[in-house]
RNA sequence: GGCCCGGUGGUGCAGUCGGUUAGCACGCCAGCCUGUCACGCUGGAGGUCGACGGUUCGAGUCCGUUCCGGGUCGCCA
């Protein structure tokens, strides 16, 4: 480059006229509007300019090299003689006096168009991630990240935290997802696994004497995707308190996200702190999910005592869960849709009924049902034009599937979904243990590390009667934005007598525990400060604030469905000399 | 691993009941055009319809298998 740069391609303005300008960027389009006579559009990071074409020089200049090459270009400003109200540069153009190209693209075919990458094929986009970025809707999402991350940073050190760095490389987990494992080549047969949180470092940290601790930490877990959940890694606001309460720590999370959403979201309504508290079984019961849409005014109701003996199978001796809307309009094919599409999310099917305009109930199981309905309609406050979709089978499967009918209803039925908004809340009072669904026995429902209520004394009332053991709840939480779980927390469990303990109620000992948190429960017989702490998904947080339904358009660099990326291969296979170096042979298939 | 949806020029899509030369838009190439800005006009190139097999006189279309992608269940302490 001969001439550095004097301005960015989106800060010229009329005011510039005059000055010799030189700017830079790529050439994104060429419009040939007469004989040597034309405009390049030049857009670099900041913004587009026109550079308008003359003469035959430059004319040759610029259609010797393709679109998406990179120009310098020296020149006067001057005023457009028609200007360009939609863009901020429409006032001025450059005349070019020199045209030097930077850095040729020698593909006259793009992949695709870049300012309509979003539409592309996304294998195609993530291939090309590199052109799909230069599209600025999509460049647009990386820079909230950047600018939200430096503003998490702000405020919790403006509060007092201190970021401080946990390992990469460390010790494999026993329990939780897959880990990703390292071999290690000092010690043959033995590996580093990449952390799934800095969970146990963090608790460290607090043993050690840190008050309050936070870290925008790169999590790596090697479980499969969806569309709001990266394979391999994503990023946590991690962040835990020393001789903190659950409310302590609520507050600060309210205290730094409300800003957040208020000052990046999309939406400008978010919820006022405090957030509601929904206690676990009562999110089940009313919503059907541990992490409800309050956006959506639909609640679940539980007819299962009104429905025995009706004589439909499915619903004899089961939980049945109903989703009524009044004044429904739509038609059988839409209820097919629904129903399809409830069995597609939850692998459990949906039944209905109608009540028509003379009050009777018609359609799908109404002949089983129709001995039922003042009952129904006693506990449904059903009337004609209700429509009322059911779900039945044991509990959870019944609350989750008419979760999922509430969440489809409630969306495509006009009415119920008030859409732009920021709907927060905590779920609080997690059980503790659960009955495991495919071993039948007690087990840990989400972690062990968190502190029952009710402390030891809580434990030791419930020892040996499972039916109280269940009916513990842990000091644990979730924060729910819109549906998505966007945080995760708990006050830990610091007393390694209370810890043996909880273990003991599933069969295991001390040991068990030794053997699976060896340096936690050996710092915390050192003197442990009641603490507490949370994680908010920063992956999931940028995806709420730009209305981005698939994770990958706020992460810079994604990888596939299928954990691949495709950009630089990855996974890639090995020469076997670097299998050697770390002791690594591979099975014959 | 199970289930659902999809795969048609470079990109996005249409393609009826199985029927003749697979259509449209954008992009690309050439020509024209002196105020465009989603520039316009004329012409052109570009497809083994994901792959394999089957049914048929004939398959983009129907059937089977398989590959790839997305969604979802499992999984994510």
């Amino acid at each position: 480059m001969t001439q550095s740069r004097t301005h960015t391609c989106g800060e010229l303005r009329l005011s510039d006229a005059g000055k010799r300008v030189t700017i830079v960027g790529w050439m994104e389009n060429l419009r040939e509007v007469g004989a040597n006579f034309g405009f390049v559009v030049l857009r670099d990071f900041y913004g587009t300019t026109q550079v308008v074409i003359e003469t035959e020089d430059m004319m040759r200049a610029v259609k010797s090299v393709n679109k998406e090459s990179t120009l310098s270009v020296t020149g006067l400003v001057r005023e457009r003689e028609s200007k360009n109200a939609k863009l901020p540069t429409g006032e001025i153009e450059v005349v070019p006096e020199k045209i030097e190209v930077l850095g040729k693209c020698t593909h006259n075919q793009l992949p695709f168009e870049i300012n309509k990458s979003k539409d592309a094929d996304e294998n195609v986009r993530l291939k090309y991630r590199f052109l799909d970025l230069r599209n600025p809707a999509v460049k647009r999402n990386i820079i909230l990240r950047c600018q939200v991350v430096a503003e998490l940073r702000k405020l919790m050190t403006g509060k007092g935290f201190l970021e401080i760095t946990t390992p990469i490389l460390t010790a494999s987990s026993p329990e939780g997802a897959r880990d990703y494992l390292v071999p290690a080549r000092n010690h043959p047969g033995k590996f580093y696994a990449l952390p799934q949180a800095p969970q146990q470092f963090k608790q460290l940290l607090m043993t050690a004497g840190f008050d309050k601790y936070f870290q925008i930490a790169p999590c790596f877990r090697d479980e499969d995707a969806r569309a709001d959940r990266t394979p391999g890694e994503f990023y946590q606001l991690d962040m835990e308190m020393a001789f903190a309460t659950q409310e302590d720590v609520l507050s600060t999370l309210e205290d730094v996200l409300v800003p957040v959403f208020k000052k990046f979201g999309k939406y400008s309504r978010v919820s006022q702190a405090p957030f509601r508290h929904i206690p676990y079984n009562e999110a089940m019961e009313r919503y059907g999910s541990d992490k409800p849409d309050l956006r959506i005014d639909l609640e679940i109701q539980d007819i299962s005592r009104e429905v025995q003996g009706c004589g439909f199978g499915p619903f004899e001796g089961a939980t049945v869960k109903a989703v009524v809307v009044h004044d429904f309009a739509q038609a059988r094919k839409w209820i097919d849709k629904l129903l399809a599409d409830v069995e597609v999310q939850t692998g459990n099917k949906a039944c209905w009924v109608k009540v028509d305009e003379n009050g009777n109930l018609t359609g799908g199981v109404s002949k089983f049902l129709s001995d039922k309905k003042d009952a129904l309609t006693e506990v449904l406050g059903l009337k004609p034009g209700s429509f009322v979709c059911m779900a039945a089978g044991k509990k959870a499967a019944a609350q989750k599937t008419a979760g999922v009918i509430r969440t489809l209803l409630g969306r495509r039925v006009p009415g119920h979904f008030d859409e732009e908004q920021y709907a927060l809340c905590w779920i609080v009072d997690f059980p503790m243990y659960e009955i495991g669904e495919e071993s039948g026995e007690l087990e840990f429902c989400h972690n062990p590390f968190s502190m029952p209520q009710g402390g030891l004394q809580a434990l030791l009332d419930a020892e040996g009667d499972t039916e109280k053991l269940l009916a513990i709840n842990a000091n644990q939480y979730d924060l729910v934005v819109n549906g998505y779980e966007s945080a995760s927390g708990a006050v830990r469990n610091h007393d390694p007598e209370i810890m043996v303990k909880a273990f003991q109620m599933v069969g295991l000992g001390e040991e068990d525990v030794k053997a699976k948190f060896p340096a936690m429960y050996n710092a915390f017989t050192y003197g442990a400060p009641p603490h507490a702490g949370a994680a908010p998904g920063v992956d999931r947080l940028i995806m709420l604030l730009t209305g981005e339904e698939s994770i990958r358009e706020v992460i810079t660099f994604p990888m596939n469905k299928n954990a691949q990326d495709l950009m630089m291969g990855a996974p890639t296979t090995v020469d076997k000399s670097q299998l050697d170096t770390v002791h690594i042979a591979l099975l014959e298939e």
